[in-house]
DNA sequence: GATGAATGAGATTTCATTCAT
DNA sequence: CATGAATGAAATCTCATTCAT
């Protein structure tokens, strides 16, 4: 058994990994996650079998697009809280750029069998746990800084994050594009600080989102 | 046989018609627009076979939900403004209950393939030209009042409602309930006319949204 | 949900699921449990989609056959009892006849795939203990009637009819029944009362035979 | 190229041949001869490639398992014969060794797959047939002693030898091997001369087991 | 030579739709 | 009309074999 899952990958397959996971994510983003797999190993430009061999099944690459996702989305995090001067411009860069980056595979996400299989997966579980921390950082220090009102928690945040991933599906790229920062700016304004106290319910924390932790009103 | 395509169902057609509309309504919602067609017979008790009865395939079935919404939106856009009192208020309750009524079906219409069908399908268009046209009279009306930014068009404030009728699947009811109703409140602060001109791009207008007209930068 | 395992079948189910199952049994007893859904299918005058509407999968055709096939030897073993003046008799009517009957599924017992799958359903194991039980009757009754030696138990019994019924595969049918009912003959006169004593080890039973009980030396 | 076939091999690719040998002897045995080939390789500790250069497919393997197996039972036959003092001693050697042996690769021999791609291999043919020929020895020598009885032929024995040869698959190996001896102890009983004329049909010949040869009756 | 990656034909299984009961 | 069985096209997945490293 060469077993060790660590055992890095020949540069070919390597390489065939790179592509069919780059074909999956713009596929699954333009068409949802139900697309035959054969169409994704063609994207790829390699057979199906290739496929298989690096994905045991659809659901395997479900997820290692899910995590590859989640990363880039945690990489940009921490790159705006490095750069950014504000913990205040670092979200409103993320919730900008990372629309950017994916604009896309989330959408994948809404898919309730991707959905299913997401929940299960602790390796994703702790890119987003991740996440939640960083995201955290940044509310209350914005919140601090006066200028991200302070009925409003990081499951907020997460959740307007999340909401905007979904994007606008059909629609010319162009339009697709102006509508979504566009809902951003509208979401930003009324993120501001003076809206204090409008709210409805509690601040979701980032524990509300917890796909496993039972609900606590 | 009675000629006539709109010869009133018998009573149990009726009630079938019925219980698989609601079937399908639920379990789109649920689980998207992919499920056998099986699950859904059995959800609303009636054999395969009386469902393919009622709607030719899948896309008839998928179509029928649709305008079902549409309507019941329309329905609901049309109450509010007879009862509310402002534009501004009308619109308001909308983008609330809305949420309410469908929390759901919507959610289906994030599917590619049922995105496709909708898309060419006349009567769901004049559905959506109505809720259109209502709309517009809202921003219009809430613009005038001083109360609605006057940087978004009748476009934008569909885009919003859209995005918020795909709600956070999975999740307890109780948290997705809250985290909906606090996403469409910070989004409402953000439309208060104090935000003016701090969006990017331009208005976007309800022909902007038409899956049809090539897009207009 | 119609649920109730025990609905009886419509007409043409119970048909197809007829010709099914001896369709299957014909081509497992030729080719082993290996062969194409497809082909059982085709030899059974129906659709793939129909056989798997009936068994859900290989493992359950395969289960099924097995079920049906104790069954008759049960059956047959039964009817030994009751139509032979000794146990004796009984006994070596049942070891002819059994072959008769199958001379042939039981060919698929071998293959260790099917082995697997047969080991751990209740159903299957239930009619092996119903027969062990029978065959138990035959063997003390034979022994005491002094017409079976008495260092042979149920397990070595059931060991040579199970021995014997994987046949010959290949090679024309004449040959091939003729060495059977020698090969039998052989196994006969080498039970009878008069060998006491020359062989190895000590009386298998039933229960030695059992995949699950550990073995006891 | 070095030309002749026979050129002897490397050390090492040598020892790769023999252990794939060694594995799929093992393997074939306990789950038959249908296993992937990656299986079979990944036992023999090479790479799926190595298989190949040794063993251009599965049938090339397949026969040179059967080979290697004939040529083991075609040795132990010789040595009984020159080790045993009466050919009846030396058949039953043969009976009990060659279990011993095999105990198992012509289980795999039971795939009609495997039967159809032996029956055509001329190696295998020449082994069979040679071992045929010393088995004729034991059977008319053991006859001339007064041991074995007279209404059985060589195809008869081989029958016996054959059919002990498939192995109860599953149990403990402990009861599996009791059981075998057994069941050869009950067959030789049941070849003693004194059992003389109950046997149906006429003594089968070794041409009779000829797959090649028509049957005659 | 050895290795394990890639390929693609074929097997398994699912499900939309039709049709006999 | 309602039902659920049958069908077969299409999807998923496996594995024998070839070939680049």
């Amino acid at each position: 058994m060469t077993a060790d899952p660590e055992t890095p990958l020949r540069a070919d397959a390597r390489r065939n990994r790179d592509q069919i996971l780059a074909a999956a994510r713009v596929i699954f983003a333009a068409q949802g996650a139900e697309v035959p797999m054969e169409e994704i190993a063609r994207a790829a430009g390699v057979g199906v079998g290739t496929l298989y061999r690096r994905f045991p099944d659809r659901d395997a690459l479900i997820r290692a697009v899910a995590v590859d996702n989640f990363d880039r989305v945690l990489r940009d995090a921490k790159a705006a809280k490095d750069q950014e001067s504000s913990d205040w411009d670092a979200l409103i860069r993320l919730l900008h750029q990372s629309m950017e980056l994916q604009l896309s595979i989330q959408l994948a996400m809404v898919s309730p069998r991707a959905l299913a299989i997401l929940k299960s997966d602790p390796a994703i579980k702790a890119l987003r746990d991740d996440l939640l921390v960083v995201l955290e950082g940044f509310v209350r220090g914005a919140q601090a800084e006066g200028r991200l009102r302070t009925d409003v928690g990081t499951g907020d945040v997460a959740m307007l994050f999340a909401t905007l991933l979904r994007q606008m599906p059909g629609k010319g790229h162009e339009v697709a594009r102006m509508a979504t920062r566009r809902c951003i700016g509208i979401m930003i304004d009324g993120l501001r600080a003076d809206r204090n106290g409008s709210l409805p319910g509690r601040a979701l924390t980032g524990a509300d989102l917890d796909p496993d932790r039972p609900p606590r009103p």
